[in-house]
RNA sequence: GCCUCUUUAGCUCAGCUGGUAGAGCAACUGACUUGUAAUCAGUAGGUCGCUGGUUCGAUCCCGGCAAGAGGCUCCA
């Protein structure tokens, strides 16, 4: 047997080692510089401590900083030193898990008697510090389930038993820096040291092992960095950020509120939040146009035993608005919470040919859901929104089709506003939980595939989520992030065979028999009220021209030229561009400092020479003087930009 | 719904260990009639989220409720 193995790095170049070297004595051998800065090796395309010997041949890939695998054994092990400042700090607490996530990590504890507060953060931090500058090694051990189980025993920490009981023997490893051991499968960094930089961010509750019904642990999230200066960086960031949240800007530039006596969760807006919509839902009426949608319209209100019908009623019922009674005794209605079953009846008004199908049914229905208090945000979760709903009724052999048609429309809908970062996601059923769903195995299998295949068949990118479906139907959803990071699901499109079962929708088909058509719904916008709050989050405000509420600002120098003002006003009313005028005694300085604040894309200067001229002095937000424009110039340069945005 | 925190003028925020509140901006009034990011002066505005309790006395301490924030759970 050889004592030397070849090792290949990911550029390629194979090199030989003794047996038993390790990633780290791998990368000092390339540089020092390497070596300072190695978190983590990916060996044979696993990820392993950095100081784990190597016996064989192997792929190397050195992970550092730079790599998403190299950060997450940072945080992860960030984690642990976490564990360990707060058992020094409070002896005796017992720990959950402890991972890292998108940024950062976070580890559940339970305190006991103790409510940890905000303020001891900072001293956590000075402890985590204190022990990271120790540079105590990560030491990997195997251990036996019996030992593991003793040793957890002794310290009585029951939710680490718990994890063992999942676990099987021989699989077991300990981690252990400083005077803290964690039960852990890994990898981590080599030792404490390379944490430079630590910012607990906040504390929150969280059910162990994300069940309701088990005991609730404290979650401590945090970020470290391996240089101060990230971390002082990230924190700038962060605050950049929520400059941008839709909350705050939503107020400033007066687009909706809420009010308490109005109901939480139930949003006003205001008007020049209306206008935004309005906007917003005559660019998906014309798209919709183009593509054979027709628009219907529906109450409120229905029967409950529409829902009934539906399946809703019994799987949200009890958890929603409760039915509204009436003079008459025994009669109940329902606040709607989708605009399904109405379209159903809808479709179930007359009889249908197979060579009417597809039939697309659209609206701009306002829903009610009664959301649970605790989740509702701004106006991305909310008791009270209005969907870019339309279900397509077609047949069987259209589905692929009609779905590719929707996905096309959702790619349009989105390049038209510049969301470029999303994420599609493919949500089929949860094997293990066939109870969820309604419909059969058959009709399932069907819908998972004609999602699947079309997905496929356009090129998309997706990601696949098991029991995430809808209970009646897969469903192929857009997901976007917001200022903060956080994700929403924005447009969805969903097969379901299931309603048209229990409404018996049919067509007769060109064999004179009645068939049953396959039902799409379909949301490019998901909600108007969480479309406009990721979209103001997207531009910071800043909307594109065609969007903005208040299109322009007429600021006049001084009174004098208010006449003048007015008159150019009436004529950009004509040419359909919207905005004020600024009549105020102020200086013309102090009128262009309030509509650059406002985000108004552009500000139209009037003062003695404009109007000798009949001219405009014409400034863009954010970039200033533009020098004059006659109001014809003005007119047709503001609509070219118009053009070229929709037109891309 | 659960956990932690927060709630003072329209907005952003001060208010030392309990003695019924203050600033800036906005609003209103007046003067200025203004040339590309804040003119000056004055006026008004708050049962300190609501509600119990402790206290001679509560914006401040304690309880309940409501709304908001960050998470968890949920999301037709």
């Amino acid at each position: 047997m050889s004592d030397q193995i070849k090792i290949t790095l990911p550029d390629g170049t194979v090199k030989e080692y003794e047996k038993g070297t390790t990633g780290l004595q791998i990368a000092a051998s390339i540089s020092e510089g390497l070596a300072r800065n190695v978190l983590a090796a990916k060996v044979n395309g696993q990820v392993w401590d950095a100081t784990r010997t190597i016996d064989s041949d192997s792929s190397l890939q050195l992970l550092t900083w730079n790599d998403l695998e190299g950060k997450n054994t940072f945080w992860h092990s960030s984690a642990h030193l976490l564990a360990e400042a707060l058992e020094a700090l409070y002896p005796g607490i017992k720990f959950g898990i402890g991972p890292p996530i998108e940024t950062g990590f976070y580890y559940d504890v339970d305190f006991g008697d103790h409510t940890l507060e905000g303020s001891e953060l900072e001293q956590i931090e000075k402890k985590f510090i204190e022990l990271a500058r120790q540079k105590n090694e990560y030491i990997r051990k195997d251990v036996s389930k019996t030992d593991a189980l003793a040793y957890f025993q002794e310290k009585g920490d029951e939710y680490k038993l718990d994890l063992l009981e999942g676990l099987a023997d021989g699989t077991i490893t300990f981690y252990e820096q400083g005077n803290f051991t964690d039960l852990c499968r890994g990898p981590h960094i080599p030792n404490t040291g390379f944490i430079k930089a630590v910012k607990l961010t906040n504390i929150a509750g969280a059910y162990w092992r994300g069940d309701e019904k088990r005991k609730m642990l404290t979650r401590i999230y945090g970020v470290t960095f391996p240089k101060d200066k990230e971390l002082q960086e990230y924190l700038i960031l962060l605050e950049e950020a929520k400059k941008r949240d839709h909350r705050k800007l939503g107020r400033e530039l007066e687009l909706f509120c809420f009010s308490e006596k109005v109901g939480m969760g139930l949003p006003l807006w205001l008007p020049k939040g209306t206008l935004l919509r309005e906007r917003l839902i005559n660019f998906m009426k014309r798209a919709q146009d183009k593509s054979g949608y027709q628009q219907v319209t529906t109450p409120h209100i229905g029967h409950k035993a529409l829902y009934e019908t539906s399946g809703h009623y019994e799987k949200y019922g009890k958890d929603s608005f409760q039915p509204i009674t009436t003079p008459h005794e025994g009669e109940e209605f329902l606040l709607k919470p989708m605009n399904c079953p109405h379209h159903c009846e809808i479709y179930k008004n007359k009889p249908h040919s197979y060579k009417e199908l597809p039939i697309r049914y659209a609206e701009f229905g306002t829903v009610y859901r009664y959301e649970q208090s605790g989740e509702l945000h701004g106006l991305t979760r909310v008791r009270g929104f209005t969907q870019d709903d339309a279900h397509i009724f077609c047949r069987p052999d259209q589905v692929k089709e009609e779905f590719i048609k929707v996905i096309d429309l959702v790619m349009y809908v989105f390049k038209a506003l510049g969301f470029n970062d999303y994420t599609a996601q493919i949500s089929l059923r949860d094997p293990q939980k066939p109870e969820k769903y309604i419909g059969g195995d058959e009709n399932w299998d069907k819908a998972e595939s004609a999602i699947i295949e079309a997905a496929a068949e356009k090129g998309l990118e997706t990601v696949t989520e098991l029991g995430e479906a809808a209970f009646y139907g897969p469903k192929l959803d857009f997901m976007v992030k917001d200022a903060l990071g956080r994700k929403w699901q924005l447009g969805t499109i969903q097969v379901d065979y299931n309603l048209p079962e229990r409404f018996q929708l049919e067509y007769i088909g060109a064999d004179n028999q009645k068939h049953r058509p396959v039902m799409i719904h379909r949301a490019p916008f998901g909600s108007l009220e969480r479309f406009i709050a990721v979209l103001i989050e997207h531009c910071a405000g800043n909307f594109p021209l065609w969007l903005a509420p208040e299109q322009i600002n007429i600021l006049p120098i001084s009174e004098k030229y208010v006449g003048y003002a007015e008159e150019i006003k009436v004529m950009l009313d004509e040419a359909g561009i919207t905005g004020s005028i600024d009549n105020r005694d102020e200086k013309i300085g102090r009128k262009i400092r309030d509509s650059e604040v406002k985000k108004v894309p552009f500000m139209l200067i009037v003062g003695e020479k404009e109007q000798e001229e009949r001219k405009l002095s014409v400034r863009k937000h954010g970039e200033g003087d533009m020098g004059n424009f006659s109001l014809e110039e003005f007119i047709s340069y503001f609509n070219g930009i118009i053009a070229e945005s929709l037109n891309k």
